[in-house]
DNA sequence: GCTATCAGTTAACTTCAGGTAACTAGTTAC
DNA sequence: GTAACTAGTTACCTGAAGTTAACTGATAGC
């Protein structure tokens, strides 16, 4: 630091990092699932959260897929799996408090997704 | 509304707006460059977004993807590209007004990320 | 003339995310 | 015994994402 000249704006080193910290979540939240399947167990209570419950809520996701995503999702601590006793035999995913962290990142993106289709609609009349 | 019991917890067509939503954002914003080149350019000024600088900024990132991206962004209305008129010729890309509003989003996901990393830390000492 | 810059494009290729469909296994109801 | 429910698994396949390297065309410096 110090003498370095900074021929862009801001330092350099911590845009890296910034940089770096997206990445990361990113390859945790990212793909065409990851996050709907957060905002869903969001919207619902724990019981409701079985398998077959979440695969028919998200529309287009297939079973192979839903397993998949969330045994990432359990490897990263976002979610509890639990086989529940009952006949025939239920899972329950739930949301874990680690896992709320993204919440505010889900709202802003439904909230952006909402004014955008507000937007595309004012430049098609425009 | 009224009458119709709903066996889920919160209204079932709302969530599904929420989820539709989500999809939006994430196929405008979706995959492994474009909200890094977002971040990349709020970070800057405009000055300082030539094509080759942002390839230098944005670690790993190719000319040809980078291209495709930029292409992708500016469709949406995210980014504009304005040629210089200098010699070698340089091209401008800034982020939009409009594009500006991805910004909260960008800022809570390097903040998750950041903070992603100091829970990893914390689990493997525990 | 040779080399380097910028801003890409193109071709040829590999990798991976994701889709489809059939299948397993345990249990219940008909 | 067969159909249906649960929660997945497995194999096969496709298309998109992404990589590498060579190339264009304009300009400038040596």
């Amino acid at each position: 630091m110090g003498t370095v000249k900074n021929k862009g704006n801001v330092r350099e080193a911590s845009c890296q990092e910034e940089l770096t910290a997206m990445r990361d979540s990113i390859e945790i939240l990212g793909g065409k699932w990851k996050l709907l399947i957060m905002r869903y167990l969001t919207n619902r209570t724990a019981e409701h959260n079985h398998f077959k419950k979440i695969q028919r809520g998200i529309n287009g996701i297939s079973a192979k897929m839903l397993a998949k995503e969330l045994k990432d999702l359990e490897v990263n601590m976002m979610v509890t799996r639990t086989i529940q006793d009952t006949r025939p035999v239920t899972v329950e995913y739930a949301i874990t408090e680690y896992g709320k962290s993204i919440i505010p990142v889900t709202d802003m993106l439904v909230q952006w997704g909402l004014n955008h289709r507000e937007k595309i609609k004012e430049e098609v009349l425009v």
